[in-house]
DNA sequence: AAATGTAGTTTCGTTTCGATACTATCCGTG
DNA sequence: CACGGATAGTATCGAAACGAAACTACATTT
């Protein structure tokens, strides 16, 4: 039993702790996943598919998940204009308003009391995980479009060479399926590197 | 949305993408969570009461999940001595086997493939995590028992305080349902305190 | 035009899950 | 010692999650 070992262990302890305990709200903890994934997403990541990949099950079973967040009245749908078998799901009013209750909220207030070293070093390492694991698995990584490698740009704004695009300071914070981790995990400030998106 | 619930939600992913591909084993996330914990925790910790306190879930699920490992042949069961309530389930000689195929080695060595500061910084982190949560919840954590409170000693063995007896080398990595984190956060090696189990 | 691939959904059987109820045992207090 | 309350483990129930498979519709490639 390595130390490594044990890294990983907690890693999966914590995700599992993570769910908490949700007070009144009334959803599942893949439904509360799910409504937080879509609340956090940019524009082109808001789909049955993106969410299924982040999540790590099948597109059926995130069908599923999202089918019963609409019949909440948490999630509307929205046909996506360029691709027509596409849709986008975002977040209704009522949906905002549940966010307020998030059960992760109590491991973002645990995260805070931790010493500024140790939570800085969770900034840190925890992306560079992210890339590690998605190069292993050949698969996309995620991840928001502050850290990604498509990125460039100081301050409040930048531009995205995935999307081709300038973002605006609020999707700086955004999950993205085209998240690539920077090259030299280090928090990703210098150009960007074209690559056609898998 | 801070840096902060950035944090939280990849310890989220990425909990959720240690998964991993089950590559012929035929368990379940559950079943190999709860197969990995009786590999792990020391021998007053292997009861379904800590595993179900270890997996955020009812000593029912537990129960359960437990049920299903014994009809595979991978636990057996074993009567406690001092408590005729309590049981203990060890691994079999086919549950050590299929250890083997844990799935969450491929975690492990992305962990591996980090930079050493960064694992480093894993490696103080989440412990120091875990007990944060553990006390806004005013619950048990889980950690090894090298990194407790309870443990005083230096190198390859040492005493634990809570259950008032050496450690062999090869408990000090094991999982305790007595754990509890060092008061100062950093990896533990001052006077154990005493203090009475729950 | 045909073949192949992708996006989303539905259905099926199994497993997980929380809630609840139940038995057996332990422990403390009178 | 007897009683009450707490604890350990288990079983049962209905709802949800899950992976696999099949299906439709649309896009892309050949």
């Amino acid at each position: 039993m390595t130390s490594t070992d044990e890294i990983a262990e907690l890693l999966v302890y914590l995700g599992r702790a993570a769910r908490g305990v949700d007070t009144g709200s009334n959803l599942t903890a893949a439904q509360w996943t799910a409504l937080r994934f879509f609340a956090r997403a940019n524009d082109i990541s808001r789909t049955p598919s993106a969410f299924a990949s982040f999540h790590a099950t099948t597109r059926g079973t995130a069908s599923q998940t999202i089918k019963s967040l609409l019949a909440k009245g948490y999630l509307s749908r929205c046909e996506a204009a360029d691709d027509r078998r596409s849709v986008r799901y975002d977040l209704t009013d009522a949906g905002t308003q549940v966010m307020c209750g998030d059960p992760l909220r109590e491991l973002s207030d645990a995260i805070d009391r931790l010493d500024a070293g140790l939570k800085s070093a969770l900034r840190q390492a925890l992306p560079a995980l992210v890339g590690q694991l998605a190069d292993s698995r050949n698969t996309v990584a995620f991840g928001t479009c502050g850290d990604c490698r498509h990125f460039s740009g100081g301050g409040a704004t930048g531009y995205c060479a995935c999307v081709a695009a300038e973002l605006a300071p609020t999707d700086l914070g955004r999950l993205c399926i085209n998240f690539a981790a920077s090259e030299d995990r280090t928090l990703a400030l210098h150009g960007a590197v074209t690559r056609k998106t898998a």
